[in-house]
RNA sequence: GCCCGGGUGGCGAAACUGGUAGACGCGCCAGACUCAAAAUCUGGUUCUGGCAACAGAGUGUCGGUUCGAUUCCGACCCCGGGCACCA
């Protein structure tokens, strides 16, 4: 039986085998290797923010299941690029220096090295010679290069531009990163406020951001989250002529339902609109204006509130309706916002909701246009109605459908000359600037006689100033601007006194391109090694949450196309391969701080190991949907992994016994189909399975039949797996040398079969007959069995079904 | 409101293209080993009835299609996530 010496000791196991590939260098590529890799396989997965609390449950997780699929396919003979880095700039750090008191310059670089070391600890198969860490020069130095690209592109721009304010943070804050009206962050009510900013235009990739999205490999949900986020909308602009207008002026709206033009009662313009001064008339210009006012001082968040009641003023201006001349009376109101479409809407209430709220409230008319089947031109409407229909109350279009009516009154429209069809977004473009310290600067010097200029690719980096006092004020000004030195310099072009940029890099553009740079990072003089680049990019697999669903997968995605655009990569995917994976949740609860109820992944792994931890958190529940950690339910894995060992201090050299090897081929058969679908738990599940046959009714296992579970077990538990293989008398390494188990379909084939047999649709018995037996062999078998014969009694089989191996179902009555 | 994802034993979960519901694991119960406990091992474990053989019920609810439905169709309820005045 076993001794002391016999027993496992994960801790021991993990260190040597840790120890072991760092000396090998395993899992380290020199750039010559990778230059000349042969199949490569670009494995990636989402690079942490490193926080001060140290590696989160959840990020062991997405590392895990992430370092299992790289490690599948290494088996499998791919050579596997597995890199590791660190999203190391931006609020999140800064605002948390700001909390501790600590510069972040002396923060930030703490954190990072408690995450290597826990890193280290999980045995991931990461590349230590190519890691990123976005906040050193060597990484960002090229992070400004590409903000130059673009704008040497024309795909930046400065411009003034209402932005959401978070008055806590006291920085702006993308779109995307106000929650319901709220700062993501601090949850501070978000501010509008007029600042010049500096834009990338990805508003003008939105259709091949979306066209493109079809033809990725990622996550079904991911896809929709970013066709929703595009959203596109197909319609037409149209002019409407002001009355009385002596320039001949018009305003133009867009509308995804031309065909209810006969319906338009009136128009909104956003307030912001820059017609609505010259159509409002003298009466109404105090009411105008007191409006604006009182719209500029709300926030933009406020605004989009769907449950406030409608507000708005009338402009006392009229337009024509360029359908039949009809005067249509211009309001403004701030449920129309300037920076979609064209900032203004001709108003249907008989079929948009909105439109229907807003004449309610101020009592203007409603006419029906659309009627659905049952309903007349003088069925009256008591709310909006969107749905299908024919065209009614609508002159000559009167009868055609919504679609045919859409496309009937666009093209005469557009023959007339007053109306174009025309696709809108609702994408917004980028913005990029950032006016707090923890980024990199924006390489741009602002000169009197020149305007922005891009600083010389030559001096890159513009280095970030160590600056002792980084906090922010409510200036609107960065922090940098206080560093004297650093803000003076010469302008690029003309050599006069100029000021620097004082705006950081959203983090956002840190991470929109950092899985290009990880097997550069040998170079130094280029951003991108051609020829590596070549090799590796796109990136095969991507894995990583689906809170990033969005904004980084997007703006990844629109960089790339970019540097596409600009001949500088030769792909315009980024990710050729997506998968989110799920939220781990702890005893059916939210992990959170607050809550206290936060699981520490370092005690886990002094009790039970790496290979453990790693193992019981695939084992969960299904990857892409993430599981329920339960503080007992890690006894499972534990417990496998000792059966595991135990088996393997008395394994025998007699050849593997016949069923123990079916089952063996049918284990391999399974985890080879499952792991690169990322099915871990099933897998494992069949290992287990697997295993508890070896081991049954105290019997002992073999060489023959254990050897091949190592190394399908290698991908979840690489430590166990490399000592057990390594006691097996292999001294090669099982990363090293071993290959992937074949199984041989043959041998996965059972003899016999049970079969249920059915009367009437309920299973009343079963049989066991050969696994080629035919269907008269069956039902003979059938009958034979005293419980059928039971129900069938003397009663006429009027029906069976047979589903060969599976069920027999004999209809009676 | 709209768009996703999900509701299966005490618990985490399985179930191929419509074919034996509950694999695997946790927990629990019983037994072995032990002075005892832990660890380990063996057996049992959807619910109800029955000593058992077996019977009845059962995959959120109601209805439908089918020889047969967790799986397909229709209506609805609940939980989680995202978007939200985008014309």
């Amino acid at each position: 039986m076993s001794n002391e010496a016999d027993r496992y000791d994960p801790a021991a196991v993990e260190q040597k085998w840790q120890a072991h590939w760092a000396e090998q260098g395993t899992n380290c590529f020199t750039q010559e290797e990778l230059r000349n890799a042969p199949d490569p396989l670009y494995n990636l997965m989402m690079f942490p923010y490193p926080s001060a609390e140290g590696l989160h449950i959840g990020n062991i997780y997405a590392f895990t299941g992430a370092d299992v699929h790289g490690r599948y396919w290494r088996l499998r003979g791919r050579t596997v690029f597995e890199p590791i880095g660190f999203d190391a700039f931006g609020i999140h750090s800064e605002n948390y220096a700001l909390k501790v008191g600590v510069n972040p310059n002396d923060l930030i670089p703490r954190n990072v090295a408690n995450f290597t070391r826990q890193l280290k600890r999980i045995g991931g198969m990461f590349d230590w010679n190519h890691v990123v860490d976005t906040t050193q020069p060597e990484y960002y130095r090229w992070t400004q290069w590409v903000f130059l690209k673009l704008y040497e592109g024309g795909l930046v721009e400065r411009r003034e531009a209402p932005v959401n304010w978070c008055p806590s943070c006291m920085t702006v804050l993308a779109n995307e990163q106000v929650i319901s009206g709220l700062c993501e962050r601090c949850d501070a009510q978000v501010e509008q406020r007029l600042l010049p900013q500096w834009f990338f235009k990805i508003t003008r990739y939105a259709g091949r951001l979306l066209d493109n999205i079809e033809q990725l490999d990622w996550s079904d949900v991911t896809r929709k989250a970013q066709v929703n986020w595009i959203g596109r909308s197909e319609g037409a602009e149209i002019d409407f002529p002001v009355q009385g207008d002596a320039d001949g002026t018009r305003i133009r709206v867009f509308t995804t339902r031309p065909d209810t033009l006969f319906g338009a009662t009136y128009m909104v313009l956003a307030p912001e609109h820059p017609l609505v001064d010259r159509i409002t008339t003298a009466a109404q210009r105090e009411a105008v204006a007191a409006y604006r006012d009182e719209v500029a001082r709300r926030d933009l968040v406020e605004r989009r509130k769907t449950d406030k009641t409608k507000t708005g003023v009338f402009t006392g201006g009229y337009c024509s309706n360029p359908v039949n001349g009809e005067p249509v009376p211009v309001w403004i109101a701030d449920y129309v916002l300037m920076d979609y479409g064209t900032g203004a809407i001709m108003a249907v209430p008989g079929h948009d909701e909105r439109d229907f709220e807003f004449a309610q409230q101020f009592g203007l008319p409603v006419i029906r246009v659309i009627a659905a089947s049952g309903e007349h031109a003088d069925t009256p409407l008591d709310a909006a109605y969107d749905g299908d229909g024919q065209l009614v109350n609508s002159g000559r279009f009167d009868g055609l459908s919504v679609s045919d009516g859409k496309r009937a009154i666009t093209d005469w429209l557009a023959a007339e000359g007053v109306a174009e069809a025309r696709v809108n977004y609702r994408l917004h473009d980028w913005c990029v600037s950032r006016q707090r310290y923890w980024g990199p600067p924006i390489p741009i010097v602002h000169c009197d006689a020149c305007g922005a200029v891009p600083v010389k690719e030559s001096d890159l980096p513009v280095l970030l100033p160590y600056l002792e006092d980084f906090k922010p004020d409510d200036s609107g000004i960065s922090p940098l601007a206080r560093a004297r030195d650093w803000y003076e310099t010469a302008c690029p072009e003309c050599g006069a006194a100029a000021r620097r940029e004082t705006d950081v890099s959203d983090t956002f553009l840190d991470s929109a391109w950092y899985f290009m740079r990880y097997p550069s990072t040998d170079r130094d003089d280029v951003a991108l090694d051609p020829e590596i680049t070549r090799r590796w990019l796109p990136v095969d697999c991507y894995i990583g949450g689906n809170e990033h669903a969005v904004l980084h997968l997007l703006y990844s995605r629109f960089v790339t196309m970019a540097m596409n655009d600009l001949g500088i990569i030769d792909f315009e995917e980024p990710f050729s391969r997506f998968r989110a994976h799920g939220l781990i949740i702890n005893e059916g609860a939210k992990m959170s701080k607050s809550r206290g109820n936060v699981i520490v992944p370092d005690t886990i792994i002094e009790e039970f190991g790496a290979d453990t931890l790693r193992l019981y958190l695939m084992f969960l529940g299904p990857y892409e949907q993430g599981g329920d950690y339960r503080g007992q339910g890690i006894q499972g894995p534990h417990g496998f992994l000792g059966r595991l060992w135990q088996a393997v201090q008395s394994v025998s050299d007699e050849p593997a016994d016949a069923d123990v090897e079916r089952k063996l081929h049918q284990t391999i058969k399974q985890v080879t189909a499952q792991l690169p679908e990322l099915q871990y738990n099933t897998a494992i599940a069949a290992m287990m399975e697997y295993l508890n046959v070896v081991r049954a009714a105290g019997r002992t296992a073999r060489r023959a039949e254990i050897e091949p579970l190592l190394i399908l077990l290698a991908p979840f538990a690489p430590h166990i797996a490399e000592e057990l293989y390594q006691q097996l008398g292999n001294d090669q390494g099982l990363f090293a040398s071993a290959r992937w188990p074949d199984y041989d379909e043959d041998k996965t084939r059972e003899d016999t079969v049970e079969v249920a047999v059915q009367v009437n649709g309920k299973v009343r018995g079963k049989v066991t007959v050969a696994a080629d037996a035919d269907e008269s062999a069956v039902v003979a078998a059938a009958l034979g069995n005293d419980n059928v014969a039971r129900f069938i009694e003397a009663k006429a089989i009027r029906k069976q079904i047979y589903v060969p191996g599976r069920v027999l179902n004999l209809v009676v009555g």
